[in-house]
DNA sequence: ATGAAAGCGCTAACAA
DNA sequence: TTGTTAGCGCTTTCAT
């Protein structure tokens, strides 16, 4: 067993009270005791146990983090700015994964509350009805959701809090995407979308699609679904796209790595993006800009969303603490929502028959 | 303060010890009480407390993890194969990142340590020569590097116990990459790293490159080495691709990222890919598959390197808890070396002019 | 300025 | 099968 508080104490000549409180306000102790502890500590190579000052403290300066995957960049990044903020404030970060699945998110919050997070960060598939956050809820445990964006009609409940979120504005930057394409000229354009029972976003974002349609006087097509990036398995989309005169000029992906996969697609059909067809992407990665042609995409700040939510779970653990401590009440929660931009890129481009 | 098993145990009219008995081995309890128990834990919504346990346990079932960053793809790949494997283990991961600052890895593992993680899976930027190791190798707590493989040479001092690492043969594996554009008849070929003091693996492929010259009887050049895929800032590099007698008819880049990024900055000169000159990378990302043309590169299993980083580590770990009950010595760890294969693609092309 | 002692939630002897 | 009890490492009154 590594050496404890008790061990300094021994070899310092001082009571435990006294190690303990050299570790958490060194004023309160003499500067020549100070000494005497300090070069036990040396000599011991003594670390404070965390996991004995959390048992006492009843909080672990630790927070949770769920997503669905690392495999797509933008839960990368934004795992990333969470990082990041928390060395910056002195937290750690527990992480796990749900691959999509709705029935793993409950699963994955049960283990964080087992190891006592102070709070926890999450994308989940449907923010709107969820057992996990109304779990968080109930058991007091600060969260705020990532990605996932609260619709204001989920909120009729005006018994229950506004729930803590940071993300885009999905749907506006929906429309905006389209609306880039619409003044391309494009006039048939389709939506392609991860499944939507699998992403609360997709249907956000097909709502911003059906909003731009709309404005333009265009007839929407319905979303064609698709599993994760396996395009050829669509059915309905091979369908569409064999046939020049139902193809559409411009496709609009609910993510960047559909889009991609899409462009392989569409050139192993033998077209050509963007002289066949444009096509559009949604989350701005990174790699997007590097390709040939640039991807066209609407950029969201993935890192900045995952830094902006841990400072705000921190602000309300840390407001949590105090309210407890105060007898108050909970505060409200915010609603962040972030700024977009429309990235232009080769790959939409005005279509070549108007 | 949620409900403990001092409540659960009240409620039930039994004493904690057999509440906790239930919790672990459920068989030494009888069925009627079992009965009582479950449903007092049920009513309070109780869940056991991981914190109180691992301060009795000495253990915590959770891993540190340690890597340069996560906006390159390879790692955060890596992280969801450690992920999953941990999950199915019932293990927790405890996550931390460096930005490649060697200075900022002993502060992570000590965060780690802080916390009483089980063991640690790291990358580090030198593993030859490194404080943080020797600093677990002394508390006795179990790791294992990733991506870092350790030169035999560093391993002389006979007294030390080999280190477990996971990675691929990164000198063979550049040397098939360089060998495989050698074949399709390049005689000027260029390497392009990142800095060789962030990353041993750097170093490693550029022993590979030069080997690949070597057996082929061409002239090696002296590595360029870039600052994380900012291209433009190479003097050396622009100078080099300026003038079209000194350019190289390949450039084989120590990263997929980089060679993205060094593909964009060709463009950017006027260059094609891969008419002009051919750019091979190294890692085999994902979307390195879906541009045009395909990236060529050397393909590591990033998942699976997290994969079997945690399973290794977890049997270390439980090797060790057994051994300490036994009383045993510590056991040789292995090092692992997973194949790696060579993806063509058209990135990679004959020279235009032999 | 320092020490003594209680207790956070849990497990593991040891008793009964 | 069940209960009693000590104690993991730490913080925090309450004394001194």
């Amino acid at each position: 067993m590594r050496p404890s508080i008790k061990q300094v104490a021994n070899l310092a000549g001082v009571s435990i009270a006294t190690v303990s409180r050299l570790l958490n306000k060194p004023g309160s102790v003499s500067a020549e005791t100070a000494e005497k502890i300090h070069r036990s500590i040396e000599q011991l190579g003594f670390r404070p146990n965390f996991t004995g000052r959390n048992l006492r403290a009843g909080s672990s300066r630790t927070v949770g983090v769920v997503v669905p995957t690392l495999s797509n960049t933008v839960f990368a990044q934004c795992l990333q700015g969470i990082e990041l903020a928390a060395r910056e404030l002195d937290y750690s970060v527990m992480f796990t994964t749900t691959e999509y699945l709705p029935e793993d998110e409950s699963a994955a919050v049960e283990l964080l509350l087992g190891h006592r997070v102070d709070g926890v960060i999450l994308t989940v598939a449907d923010a709107g009805a969820n057992a996990t956050l109304d779990l968080l809820e109930r058991e007091k445990i600060p969260f705020v959701l990532t990605y996932n964006q609260l619709a204001l009609s989920s909120d009729v409940r005006t018994d229950r809090l506004p729930r803590a979120s940071v993300s885009v504005d999905n749907r506006a930057a929906a429309c905006d995407a389209v609306t880039h394409l619409v003044k391309l000229g494009h006039r048939r354009i389709q939506m392609l979308s991860g499944r939507f029972n699998a992403s609360d976003r997709a249907i956000q974002r097909y709502y911003g699609y059906l909003d731009a349609m709309q404005a333009a006087g265009l007839e929407p097509l319905p979303a064609i679904e698709v599993e994760r990036h396996t395009l050829t398995a669509a059915a309905d989309y091979q369908q569409m796209m064999a046939n020049p005169a139902h193809r559409p000029t411009a496709l609009f992906c609910s993510n960047d790595l559909l889009a991609m996969s899409a462009m392989r697609d569409l050139r192993a059909l033998g077209l050509r993006v963007p002289r066949d067809i444009s096509v559009m992407g949604f989350d701005g990665i990174p790699v997007g800009g590097l390709m040939e042609p640039v991807l066209a995409s609407v950029v969201q700040p993935s890192e900045q969303i995952g830094d902006v939510a841990l400072r705000t779970l921190v602000g309300a653990i840390e407001r949590g603490a105090a309210a407890a401590a105060a007898g108050g009440a909970p505060v409200a929660a915010a609603r962040h929502v972030l700024p977009h931009t429309v990235r232009e890129g080769g790959s939409a481009a005005p279509p070549s028959q108007p």
